[in-house]
DNA sequence: TCTGGGGTCCTAGGACCC
DNA sequence: TCTGGGGTCCTAGGACCC
């Protein structure tokens, strides 16, 4: 991932990086299209079913913000601090139509563009801008812009790089602009949370915290040979991304590598004839967008988690590239059925397919 | 706090080949 | 006859992103 495109580094002047985000993105979606949510608690995510609903909050606004409600609380909980906020199922078809139309704004303005899921975006504009002051302005030309079309709003950070352009962006939310330099960035870092730097997540914090480093700056203060050894090849984007050095490129994405569904159960359930019959069809709508995708895949995993959340995933290679529905059903019956014991109820089902090869390409693979 | 769903990448061990 | 090293593919688990 990050790893990969580490290595180059850029020539003297230093690249101009603009991250865009979406300011809560599914519920403010919701709100343009019925206005009158804007003065309510508005929550986007699973079905709260008066408290024994299962799931999480994908989205909430500001006013639901308020009662403590955040983005992937268990939605029971959101029910509790909140229980008369509207309660929104995702409507992922208007957002994806919306995220198309915003990235095609987007994509007008840089040299290199990378979208990062349906409400963020990284523009490489070093060539268009001569500064950071450039730069801000047009950071103001591409807000005005979405405003004026979709009547959304976003925040934007300006940054040397992804690493410091991402943060930025967070830094001043709704609907602002923060401009990080290179030889700003090292001190605009240092009081933030370890939290707030990519690729830090939650075990992640944990790990650094027993460690005694609770910010960047006292990231930036450690033993680097320490972190090398805990961390591995992470440990090192860690020490260069405490400085506010971060070399990967802004790129374009590349073909998907898998696609899958998985099912959360209402209730854990040990009714085999209903786990396999949804685990058929879960194979279908992989096996609808495969077709779709006019791709075929090698190899299957499955997934199943236990009610006690203990979780396992266990796959097979094929000895040949496939799109057919029976085989994927087949091949997933097979694995999945050793860990379908009488003992544990199972809380979620799912299937994988990966190792892809196009569909065109068929005859000459093997 | 009782923990979704769709993805990507890394790690580490093992099989297998030369 | 007790044992190298490199490369590639596969598998399972885990961390992270939105």
């Amino acid at each position: 991932m990050v790893l990969q495109a580490q290595s180059r580094s850029r020539g003297i002047g230093g690249r101009v990086i603009l991250h865009v985000d979406m300011d809560q993105f599914y519920a403010a979606v919701e709100e343009r299209e019925r206005p009158e949510f804007k003065e309510k608690p508005v929550v986007v995510g699973a079905d709260p079913k008066d408290g024994r609903g299962r799931g999480v909050v994908s989205t909430c606004n500001y006013n639901a913000r308020k009662y403590g409600v955040k983005s992937g609380m268990p939605i029971t909980r959101a029910w509790k601090l909140c229980p008369d906020a509207i309660f929104l199922r995702p409507n992922y078809k208007l957002y994806i139509e919306t995220s198309n139309r915003i990235m095609i704004i987007l994509r007008q303005y840089p040299d290199k563009f990378e979208q990062w899921g349906l409400d963020e975006a990284f523009l490489d504009i070093t060539s268009k801008v001569r500064n950071f002051e450039e730069a801000e302005k047009l950071a103001i030309t591409i807000k005005r812009e979405i405003h004026n079309k979709e009547k959304l709003t976003c925040s934007i950070g300006v940054g040397p790089n992804k690493l410091v352009a991402k943060i930025a962006s967070d830094f001043k939310k709704p609907d602002g602009i923060t401009v990080v330099r290179q030889n700003e960035a090292k001190e605009f870092l240092a009081p933030l949370s370890v939290r707030k730097l990519l690729w830090v997540g939650k075990k992640t914090e944990r790990r650094l915290n027993e460690m005694g480093i609770k910010t960047v700056g006292d990231l930036a203060n450690f033993d680097t040979q320490i972190l090398k050894e805990k961390f591995g090849m992470m440990g090192s984007y860690y020490i260069l991304a405490a400085q506010g050095i971060d070399n990967s490129e802004v790129v374009e994405k590349t073909a998907v590598k898998s696609v899958s569904r998985e099912r959360t159960f209402e209730e854990d359930t040990s009714d085999i004839d209903m786990i396999l019959e949804t685990l058929n069809r879960l194979c279908r709508e992989i096996h609808e967008e495969l077709i779709e995708m006019k791709m075929l895949f090698k190899t299957v995993t499955i997934k199943i988690r236990y009610e006690n959340f203990e979780t396992h995933t266990h796959g097979k290679t094929l000895s040949f590239f496939t799109d057919d529905l029976q085989n994927l059903q087949k091949t997933s019956k097979e694995l999945l059925e050793p860990y379908l014991v009488r003992q544990k109820n199972v809380r979620l089902i799912g299937v994988r397919t990966s190792n892809f090869a196009s569909s065109s390409k068929q005859k000459t693979l093997l």
